[in-house]
Formats: structure tokens, sequence, C-alpha cells
DNA sequence: GCGATACTTTGATCAGGATCAAACCGGGCC
DNA sequence: GGCCCGGTTTGATCCTGATCAAAGTATCGC
């Protein structure tokens, strides 16, 4: 994420951590010693209510940072959905060379306005798409991003590994595990997407997934 | 929103714009050669599909920022709720006065986190709360928000002005005026709120309405 | 006063997803 | 092999909130 310098001396503060599927980076709540960026795997943020009603509020792919500087308790879960390796940084020498490092604290700001980009097209999802809508949302998404990890474009006939168990799909779009399964099944069904055991995702034409987002084809959710 | 120093230059490049409930400040996609901080009234982000749904992903209250430095274009629409009056900066003269000035940067980046967390609070609001509750946890933010502009606690007996037309709402909450209409119906049929006339709401019980909300009743949206 | 307009309420009906329930994989392990 | 277990699919039914429709209210200008 950083270059020369800068890169030298965040250096001099790293180490690796790394968790298996499933287990909890964060608690909500929790003190946060550390600020990181994810190296590999996938982590989700989300935030529950007492009665068990969870939301996830974000995934964390490679390169996505952990932690807010400035702040002393995580805001939500975080958990590793697949195995995962992150990089972190103490947070107080992190946050000493921010001061010095303008264009550290720049480069901050800049991914903390995409987070908040990418978490307002997520409500306008939660609250105004259908079901059918928000897994061609999500699938096109995973399938964009997966492509950017192996720098190429989604192109028609690609295909990737879901990340995400159902109900962790559920949990991101708003939904129940039954409704995603009956609609990742429709999607199968109408051809849009084919599947190779439950997993890999194969997408025969990426137009065609995407004119069921409900987004404007091009400019949308892919940018 | 800023002091001393930084505050005299900013001063040097600001100037006024007022704006009438319901005229436009900005359109999706135009380019930005200001940004600005709500002086009084009400300012609301909101996202639009093709087909005329919209989703509010923000409302500005009074202190809050429009804009971002750093990017030209407006990624929403900016609607003026009610009067609204703003005071703008150059985007330029900003940009330059934030590279030489790392504390305004800072406090941007920690304006920036915050619109985040609130950002991510409501996307649990819009994925898994019901009617009820989303109308419970509007009111009060809007009660707390509402308090602070006047510098007081929300405490029991308040209360205050909805902004909002039932549509905006709706557009906020992720539901049709009539399912917002009937919940606040159903909120002061049983007590927990009081109307005069169709916009004053009076809150005999804040821990009441609360406990509606579905949230923790201390830590909450409320903080 | 009278419309006209914008906003709101209320009612009747419908449908998209939730819920409850059962069966179905596909591994891993004994 | 047989069993267990997490994840998944599929079915039947229910219910919340959407949709369609009409009437009520307040404010404005005339």
């Amino acid at each position: 994420m950083c270059d020369q310098d800068e890169l030298t001396r965040l250096e001099s503060i790293k180490y690796y951590r790394s968790y298996e599927a499933g287990q909890t980076v964060l608690w909500a709540g929790d003190h946060m010693e550390f600020v990181a960026s994810v190296v590999t795997g996938i982590a989700s943020l989300s935030q529950g209510m007492e009665d068990g009603r969870t939301q996830m509020v974000g995934l964390l792919l490679p390169s996505d940072f952990i932690g807010r500087p400035g702040r002393d308790s995580a805001p939500y879960d975080v958990v590793a959905v697949t195995n995962l390796t992150i990089c972190a940084f103490r947070k107080k020498p992190f946050e000493e060379l921010m001061l010095t490092t303008p264009s550290l604290a720049g480069r901050l700001l800049e991914m903390t306005l995409d987070e908040l980009d990418q978490a307002r097209e997520w409500m306008l999802l939660l609250g105004r798409k259908t079901a059918h809508e928000k897994i061609a949302s999500l699938l096109t998404i995973l399938a964009s991003r997966d492509a950017a990890l192996h720098k190429t474009s989604p192109g028609d006939g690609m295909s990737f590994d879901l990340p995400l168990t159902r109900e962790a799909m559920a949990d991101y779009l708003g939904l129940t595990l039954e409704t995603v399964s009956r609609q990742v099944s429709s999607l199968k069904k109408s051809g849009i997407i084919k599947l190779e055991g439950k997993r890999r995702v194969i997408i025969p034409d990426i137009e065609l997934l995407m004119g069921e987002t409900g987004d404007d084809v091009d400019g949308g959710v892919l940018s």
C-alpha cells in the first residue's frame, strides 16, 4: 500500500499474523493495539444485534485496510472468512509515522473515502434492491474483484470460487440463507451462471449477469 | 470546524451559498468546484437507480461536511431538504491548504471515519431491522441530533420538528411512504410518541422509544 | 370563500421473502 | 464401509411491507 521511504519505515514496525477460516480477529469493543492490511484471504466486518441478527458491513480483500488510526477500540467484529494472513503495524508507531508523513495520511483518507463510497453503494443494495438483484450484484462484485486480483478484467467465460458460505452471503445481503440458495438456483436455472460443485461459479456472459443487478450496465457497482 | 490559524486561512477563501428547500445542490456526476460545510438547514445525499428507486445514503446536518478533497466529481445527488445555508471553500485552495496543514487533514480523516461508522450503522438498519424498528431508530437519532444542536441532552418530554417528509423518511429507511405513515401512527397509538400537527414530535419517555429500536438501550445508535 | 396543490392517512389486496421443516450432499474420521 | 456434521437445497406456509386506490388535511393564491 505504500512506497519508498514510508515503506522502509513501516517495514521496521510490521509483523505478520495468520488466522484460520472462522477465527475472530477482533471483537467489537476490543481494544485495538494494531492496524493492519490484508495480505491473503478474506475477512468480514460485521455488526450484531442482541437477538442474534447480524449484518455484514464490509468484506476485506487483499490490500484492504483493517483498523482506524486515532480510534482505540474496534467498532465491529472482524472475522476471518477464509484462512487469512494480515500484515500488522503496532498502532502507536504507525500513528506517529502518520504525523510526520502527510502522504501517508493522504493515502489513508483516500482509502477511507473509498470505503465510504462502497458502504453507500451497499446501502442502496440493502434498502432498495430485490433478492434477485442483490445476488446478481454480489456475484458481479466478487467476479470483478477476483479478476482484479489476477490482473485480468472480468470477461465472458470467467470463473471463480465463492469464498462465502450461503449464510455469509445472506449476512452480507440482508437476506436469509434459504433465499440466497433459491436465488442462486434460479440464476443457474436461467443459465446466467453455471456452477461446478457448490462453490465454483462460471459466468458465460458477464453483461447478462450485470443486466440482472438493477444498476446501469456500465458505470454502476463495478467501478 | 477548525481552529486558530487554519481558520483564518480558511476565512480568506470561504463564501456562503443558500438554497431553498427542495433545490438540488449537486447532481451525481457533476464536477465539484467546492467543498463546504452545512451552516443551517439540512441536506440529503442520495443515490438513484434508473427505474426511479432511490435510497438516501446520508443526512447532512449543521457542521457536517460536503464534498471530498481529492475527488473531482460528486458521487451522489445533494439536495436541500430544508432551506439551507452552506459555507463553501473553493476546492483548489482548500486542497493546497490541506497539504500544508496536517491537522486539517487529520480532522478530515476523523470526520470521514465518523461518516463511515454512521453509514455502517445504517447498513444494519437497512438490512436487518423491521419497519417498526427503523422508524424508532430514525426518531431516536433525529431527537438526539436535535438535542445536540441545542446543547441539551435528549431527555423525557423533549420535542422537535420532523425536518423530513414521509417520502424522505421512506427514502432514508428503505421503506415506502405508506409504511412510514402507518408505523408513525402505530407509534403514536401506542403512546410512545405524541404528535402536534403532522410534524412536531413529542417524546414522553426517550428510553421507551429507544427500547423499540432493536439496539442495545445504552451504547447503540445514539452515541 | 374556492380551488389547487402538496403532503398525509387509511383501507384492501398482493407478493416477496421469512420461517419452519425435512431431506440431501460431500467430506472427514472411526 | 458407516457415521457424523457442516453446509446446502427444496418444499409448504406465513407474514411483513409493497402496491393500488381513495379520501383527508393544510397551505397557498385568487
